[in-house]
DNA sequence: GAACCGATTTCCT
DNA sequence: GGAAATCGGTTCT
């Protein structure tokens, strides 16, 4: 049942090219009948020191190692002190590249997701609970009951979605995606799979200056209804 | 639909 | 100290 890994090769080079090659390709956490799986449809490419829009744009610091290490590797990390974003490590070692994962189309354990969505939502209510916040807790109560009805496709559409569903975190942070033997890895998609590729500016990166701004370094299947939409027409003015 | 907002904590220039 | 590669709910048009 398990496909061919994802070969370290079609990441280690330009990112843009990657970022094509990996639409498509399966993220795949455990194993046996409560493996999650699900199919790529949307990611965001960051490379160089140069792009005022990454993580690397400060050079190498603690938080993001992994970006400047070998292709195929997780860097993940957490934003907005909440939500965690998984990225493949691409490009040559020194030379920082990531795709960041903005949206997973569920494919099988859709019920797995459900679960995991339900547990990170668990997390945030107890964390509330401590501090007390009353109001909060109810409304994260609240918040959890309409996760039983979710479509599928809207369990792991955005990319602190994608690490709810996939129960990525820190502890992923550095694992080799490459590697079969890996609890989180990429798996290669059906052949004969259909892939048209549409490209547009990255979401939320208004603190950087042009023309990194409006680089279509974003990619996803074209007309897939897990292609995360929503934030792209509500972003600051820049 | 679009625009605004609060939650929460890590990271760094 | 301030901002952050987000999300979900609310409040408008």
């Amino acid at each position: 049942m398990d496909r061919a890994p994802f070969p370290r090769a079609l990441l280690d080079g330009a990112t843009a090219e990657a970022a094509r090659l990996l639409l498509g390709a399966r993220l795949v956490r455990g194993s046996g009948f409560r493996a999650r799986v699900g199919r790529i449809v949307e990611v965001e490419a960051y490379v160089g020191q140069d792009d005022l829009a990454s993580h690397a744009r400060f050079g190498q610091t603690k938080r993001n190692a992994v970006m400047f290490g070998p292709a195929g590797l997780a860097y993940v990390y957490l934003v907005y002190g909440m939500h965690y974003c998984l990225n493949v490590v691409t490009e040559q070692p020194g030379r920082p590249g990531a795709l960041l994962i903005r949206a997973v189309e569920p494919l099988a354990g859709v019920d797995e997701m459900r679960r995991a969505r339900l547990e990170w939502l668990k997390a945030r209510t107890s964390r509330a609970a401590e501090r007390g916040t009353e109001a909060e807790r109810a409304r994260l109560l609240l918040s959890g009951e309409r996760i039983a009805g979710l479509a599928d496709t809207s369990l792991a559409s955005g990319p602190g979605l994608v690490c709810a569903a996939f129960s990525i975190g820190r502890s992923d942070d550095g694992i080799d995606l490459c590697d079969p033997g890996s609890d989180l890895r990429l798996e290669m998609p059906d052949q004969d799979e259909a892939r048209s590729i549409q490209t547009g500016p990255r979401v939320g990166i208004g603190y950087a200056p042009e023309p990194w701004l409006s680089r279509p370094w974003r990619y996803w299947i074209k007309g897939n209804a897990t292609v995360s939409g929503r934030v792209t027409s509500r972003r600051r003015a820049g």
